[in-house]
DNA sequence: GAAAGTGTTGAAAG
DNA sequence: TCTTTCAACACTTT
């Protein structure tokens, strides 16, 4: 479930707790040993084992910490998340893996689905180009998102959620976006107005930037940490608020599916 | 008790 | 190139 705002609400969490800190080892738990994507575990902690972490950041919605000589990504998928220590309520068989710092803390990485994985890349140039724009960098012009909608045939919503378009976007924040954009979900992407364009191009980051704020939406089980737990819930306009009225016309918000994906909008706001 | 649904992604097929 | 379907998993809701 996390998307770029849960993704930088942990690296947030993680920072202060991981940076400057040399790793012990890094191993897969309860023989779950596909979390590990790209490497063996054997292979990883020849690569990791006595490295130290220069930073952590996030690209899209990959956490990422930087050692010498690579990065360990970490993609949390649907359920995944990172947390210091252990939870005593938590049940043990959902872990999957488990950073052991030399200072003695303990990063675990709890995912009750078990889709979340984690990548060891000496050159992040191969995440890069997995990847598109950071919609909240510079680099997300209006230039760019205009020229991407008017070559794109197809529809807005899963233009939207490709990641190699945009990066960081999921189910929750594009449903949001486009409401705030009165856009309808099923549009042409080269039939998006200018000033819807614009429009869409100035929602994105305001409402990333403001879910940041509240570390991130918490509908299940995000968590970026231990415990506390993402706050922008209830700032959600349209996501799950199906058969209540919409915040900006009184019309009833409805459900959908978009290329299989649950998709919440306002029916008069946002017309095809 | 069985079936459908869930915030992600990638592969495969049409 | 684009869309649809499915699979990876475990838990909750219907």
């Amino acid at each position: 479930m996390p998307e770029l705002p849960e993704v930088q609400s942990v690296v947030n969490y993680l920072r202060p707790i991981i940076i400057n800190q040399t790793i012990a080892s890094v191993i897969h738990l309860n023989d779950y040993t596909k979390v590990f994507e790209t490497h063996s575990t054997e292979q990883l902690n020849k690569q990791l084992a006595g490295q130290k972490i220069t930073n952590v950041w996030r690209r899209g919605k990959y956490i990422i910490i930087d050692v010498a000589y690579g990065h360990l990504c970490i993609h949390l998928r649907m359920t995944g998340q990172l947390q210091e220590g252990l939870g005593k309520e938590d049940n043990p068989k959902h872990y999957t893996a488990l950073m052991g710092l030399v200072n003695g803390c303990e990063v675990y990485f709890k995912d009750y689905r078990k889709f979340g994985r984690i990548y060891f890349f000496e050159d992040i140039k191969i995440l890069e180009n997995k990847l598109g724009c950071e919609p909240l960098s510079l680099s997300f012009t209006y230039q760019y998102l205009k020229e991407g909608l008017q070559i794109s045939t197809g529809i807005i919503k899963p233009k939207l959620l490709d990641q190699k378009f945009i990066a960081g976007l999921g189910n929750i924040y594009v449903d949001e976006v486009l409401w705030k954009s009165r856009i309808h979900p099923k549009k042409k992407c080269n039939q998006i107005s200018a000033i819807k364009t614009k429009r869409l191009h100035r929602s994105i980051p305001e409402i990333l930037e403001k879910s940041i704020k509240y570390n991130g939406t918490t509908i299940i089980n995000f968590s970026p940490g231990n415990k506390t737990k993402g706050r922008f819930s209830k700032h959600l306009k349209v996501f799950g608020k199906q058969g209540s009225s919409c915040y900006q016309c009184e019309s009833t918000i409805k459900k959908i599916f978009v290329s299989q994906r649950g998709t919440h909008y306002c029916p008069k706001c946002q017309k095809l």
